[in-house]
DNA sequence: CTGAAAGCGCTTACAG
DNA sequence: CTGAAAGCGCTTACAG
């Protein structure tokens, strides 16, 4: 049925493991390499990978693993890092294990039954387990993409986290704020401890005390994000401004802000996290912490790549990049007066 | 290094095709079966999926290929179709086109080369090729979702696009709305055409007059629906009523309508389209056409698995799912007089 | 630079 | 029910 190499042999009179040795880009004699060319052509022969992947025990696939694929963030550093392991001729294989440790542990042994040469792993709340060390033990390797995995020694791709939140706190600080809110992600999760960590460095940092009501936990949805701002709105106090940890918690903080009567930035101030379509969109445009998700997915590829080709070095390595705060116009300036 | 049917036939003395025969379900003598079931416990034995996909011409991968890795409707239908796909063993390898037809068509002879064993496809606005054709001609089953491929006829599963918007605006003239405004998606896909026509039968139906000024364009994206938005509400004599016909136009359009003095259900109705997290969050909860992403997904594989059976019987078949219309809050009856 | 041959890990007629 | 053997499409020492 489908024209094999031993097809295109006997037509450009040559053996079939000199049309291979044409195939993985060896020198061959030019009159050869000529015949094997249009051979090929005249054929419309292409290499079976499968094949190719049994002698060289390698499938070109890359098990893509996270949470959910519905995940803006994720599917967002996934979508960089296909174009990159694409231009190897690397394909992606994805699985979600939505949340359950159970789940993830069975798709690490269903991946690695279809031999992928290679891992990017979006962790998530999910802890080590024998089968992910079963891939290092086997050479495989695996990048982990913002997240820590404690006990477990991989190359990772990390984004400043803390930093991040520093940063944030610090820009409302400087802009006179003292009440600033915080809606925090899953504190079982590294992004999430990260993320209120660099909060709390902030405000140790310039001397401003914690107020207990002032940290609010949103679980990286958007209902928890409205939840917990609707909350923040109705206390006796309320915040001068809000701080929001994911992409899905800001949005849900927006709906809320935008149903009560108070108007950012002049009520109150507000700086989201991720920078997809909709943080332009709304009026004010926000000031958020954006993370480099092209950047994150291009670096999670070429290190598996890396790997791949045998470079062990620095192992294991970790990048860490930089988010950006992205100053647009959602943060006023307080006077200096406290009215506390 | 890995162990193999050698290994295990070795230790349970017995031929490799013995152990063959086990792994794929043939009866055998009870004490071979006994001792081959210990040998590959002992011996910790996995199948090797590219050998068996070599010998029987099959990858055990689908293909999907979509527009975007970051569309919310097209990743919840992959999460569906993913599910059960893995019940029987597939994995699916994901590629975006980035809505280009140039890297559509590249990207389905990689597919191709990868001999994946059926195909999920979201084309978006790109349209048939001779890639594509190439599928069927080796008997390859490809599935569309929610679009149509005119000159292509396969097996299509898709959504009441005309219906879902008949009643979305049907819904609205119930209501005594006459002055209804559509949010309309890129007239060069089927679903930006469908539910403008569902719109359009609606008001010929009731003999409602079209406005020219009603029918705008958010192509799709949050920007664009906050735009058509704007526009409408700027309009000396705005709509009662707005309709947007996807998840993005939606609330672009929300945020739109919360910037300004309006209020929904008061000032303005509202009816929006595809339910996720957001739909639910917002105040009041939106009304909004819901589409059967897990059951669009699930038949998706169900069909590929089925062709991949060899059963084609009815083939090329369409199945249409209904969406569902959920009653919120966001609409408001209007009293019978006209102000126009 | 190239051919002949063995082999990657599995499956499957064939003969018993 | 099972063994021996050929073969899926490719690669790669080996010898020249």
């Amino acid at each position: 049925m489908s024209v094999t190499v031993r097809d295109v042999a006997k037509k450009a009179n040559v053996s079939v493991g000199t049309v291979s040795r044409f195939l993985n880009g060896y020198k061959l004699r030019e009159s050869n390499r000529i015949r094997i060319e249009e051979a090929i052509k005249e054929l419309g022969f292409r290499e079976n990978f499968i094949a190719k992947g049994l002698k060289n025990n390698r499938s070109m696939t890359i098990g893509v693993v996270l949470a959910s694929l519905t995940d803006l963030f994720a599917t967002s550093v996934i979508t960089a890092a296909e174009r990159v392991l694409a231009q190897d001729n690397y394909s992606i294989v994805v699985c979600d294990f939505e949340s359950s440790q159970e789940k993830l542990e069975q798709k690490l042994t269903f991946l690695k039954s279809r031999s992928v040469d290679g891992l990017i792993l979006f962790p998530g709340s999910c802890t080590v387990s024998d089968e992910l060390r079963e891939y290092l033990t086997d050479k495989i390797p695996v990048v982990i993409v913002n997240d820590d995995m404690p006990g477990f020694d991989t190359d990772k791709i990390t984004v400043d986290n803390v930093n991040a939140s520093f940063r944030a706190a610090e820009y409302l600080i400087h802009n006179n704020h003292r009440d600033i809110a915080i809606i925090n992600g899953d504190q079982g999760t590294y992004t999430g401890r990260e993320r209120y960590n660099g909060y709390l460095e902030a405000l140790r940092t310039y001397d401003i005390p914690l107020r207990d009501e002032y940290v609010t936990y949103g679980h990286f949805s958007n209902r928890g994000g409205y939840t917990a701002t609707k909350q923040l709105l109705a206390l006796e106090h309320p915040p001068s401004a809000i701080y929001t940890t994911n992409y899905y918690m800001t949005f849900g903080a927006i709906i809320a802000i935008n149903e009560s009567k108070v108007k950012i930035p002049d009520d109150i101030s507000f700086i989201g996290f991720d920078r997809f379509e909709l943080s332009d969109v709304i009026n004010p445009p926000l000031t958020v912490v954006e993370q480099p998700t092209k950047r994150l997915g291009e670096l999670a590829a070429s290190t598996v790549l890396r790997r791949l080709k045998g470079d062990y070095e620095g192992f294991p390595v970790e990048h860490s990049v930089n988010t950006k705060l992205i100053i647009k116009e959602s943060v006023s300036r307080r006077d200096g007066s406290s009215d506390s």
